[in-house]
DNA sequence: CAACGGTTTTTAATTATTCTAGACAAAATA
DNA sequence: TATTTTGTCTAGAATAATTAAAAACCGTTG
């Protein structure tokens, strides 16, 4: 029980690195400066040392440490395999509910997420806690949490506050100055965009990333916190309803692809008002998309 | 050590309240109803129950419960004083940011603010996993918390997205039907406004919470989840700020004051384009207020 | 006297434990 | 027999206990 000595395992393994660049019988330096190659405390570093005394791979009499002999393979300590789920528990996350198209309402067992994730328990509340900033899920009263969209209110209101954000995003992007790096980015993504339009009959599939590029790249304009925090989860989300709403997806793309090209039109004359007027019709149609996709799962 | 039994003792008090309704001798409903009074699951009902028949306050026997005497005050269990603490952790976190006006950078100490804010640590760290998603804090590498705001950039991003939001608002505002809400507590916010524009002299600090109010009341027409989230953050933080900022504050208020009236007036006018400019031009003031108020106190 | 190392105290991550919720099936009621 | 209620059991959530790590403290040393 308790925390693992993950760090002190990973610290000795990287002093033993550090060991194997000397010369023999060369003097290491300072503590202090030990904990910052191997980014740990002087606690850590201690044990490490003590660990290397022990195995006859350096002589350490107070201040005076010196290289004994140069570290094998051998002295290395195993990790038992780390889980790097901590990672990208985001997205394996949305991942999971929209896969699964789990419905609202459902309850969430931490227990059973934490398992099937592989990550700690602890790690998963502090996560759902985060995402209850999101209203994508609420503590129950009995305990525990359950996930509560997506309901057709918060596909709408999901929409609508990505509208607020891109639409913002696309005023500024008319203001930019002419040797900003978006400019060249449309350019590319129009081709993109004709290219695909020109192999529309059998690549439809690929717009939903293209898609996501697209958008990603007018919110780019904006550099703000609380934009790119919600860009993450809206563009999540919005890709994955586009890869699986099929009804008519042709077309659907189809007809999302010269909305995008009117938009990348309209900002390249600078005309702001154009410019938005496509953005909204555009909205509008992912909108209605994502609605129609909700359409067929949700009974609730 | 482990989960306290606050759940079985609160439903043990409620059952006896319960129970002093009843007749001598009455008999006591299916398990799964008093379930529902209690508002608890029936393993702890059932506990419940066990304590009440010990008691010789009911006799016990399958389903035959029947209430044996009136229960006193001396049946009740103590509760070890609750903390209600948890309640509003936000507020009371936010306030002793801002009211010891708390660095940027400091790292957050778990065990500490656990201690001072009186709830346990586990709830802690939810809520400051919580307060991430804001980018007001962070997880530090070498383990713990750290505060991130409020540097300058954050407070202009704030200030932005508060702006992006609020004349969103505004737009939406002008095109609600006449017999919403709004116009008649629009209409009272201005007697409000010109009542305190007349005590300005003496009365200027009260401006802040009218504020508060004025902005509020604008948002409260979007109705959107992460709208309203964001808000409360927002408001608190602006609230704050201008509680603080002493400087020409009289005018400032005064000031504040004569662009909410616009505002009022081009929206009541249904007048878009100027409901938009005047709502800029105050968003513009509000920013700059809370930047020159950081100035003081940030030297980062 | 400034950097370094030994020691101690405090904090954070993780497991273990206890209480609670929920499920199932047997039993009782109608 | 159909329905409700209860006894029993399993899994899960909240919290305390525990160990590793960080950081503070203070004497030492070059």
């Amino acid at each position: 029980m308790a925390r693992t000595d993950m760090r002190y395992r990973d610290a000795y393994n990287v002093l033993l690195d550090f060991c194997a660049e000397l010369e023999p019988e060369a003097r290491l330096p300072a503590e202090s400066r030990l904990c910052e190659i191997a980014g740990v405390s002087r606690t850590v570093v201690r044990r490490c040392l003590g660990r290397l005394k022990e195995r006859g791979i350096i002589a350490w009499e107070g201040r005076d440490k010196r290289l004994l002999r140069r570290p094998a393979e051998a002295d290395r300590i195993a990790r038992p395999d780390g889980l790097q789920g901590s990672a990208d528990l985001e997205q394996r996350f949305l991942e999971w509910i929209l896969k699964f198209d789990v419905p609202a309402n459902t309850p969430l067992s931490v227990a059973e997420l934490a398992r099937s994730f592989e990550v700690p328990q602890h790690e998963l509340k502090e996560f759902l806690a985060g995402l209850s900033r999101f209203g994508l899920v609420a503590r129950r009263r009995q305990g525990g949490w359950m996930l509560l969209g997506f309901t057709r209110g918060f596909a709408v209101e999901l929409s609508d506050f990505r509208a607020v954000l891109e639409l913002d995003a696309v005023r500024h992007l008319v203001e930019a100055p002419v040797d900003h790096p978006i400019w060249a980015r449309l350019e590319a993504l129009r081709a993109e965009h004709l290219t695909l339009k020109a192999r529309i009959e059998t690549d439809f599939h690929a717009f939903s990333k293209l898609d996501e590029a697209f958008h990603a790249a007018l919110n780019s304009v904006v550099k703000n916190r609380f934009v790119a925090e919600f860009q993450k989860v809206v563009s999540l989300i919005f890709h994955y309803h586009y890869l699986w709403d099929k009804t008519h997806e042709k077309d659907r793309n189809e007809a999302a692809i010269g909305e995008h090209l009117a938009i990348i039109d309209a900002l390249e004359a600078r005309d702001e008002e154009a410019a938005v007027a496509a953005a909204r019709r555009h909205l509008k149609t992912s909108k209605t998309t994502l609605l129609s996709s909700l359409r067929y799962h949700d009974l609730a």
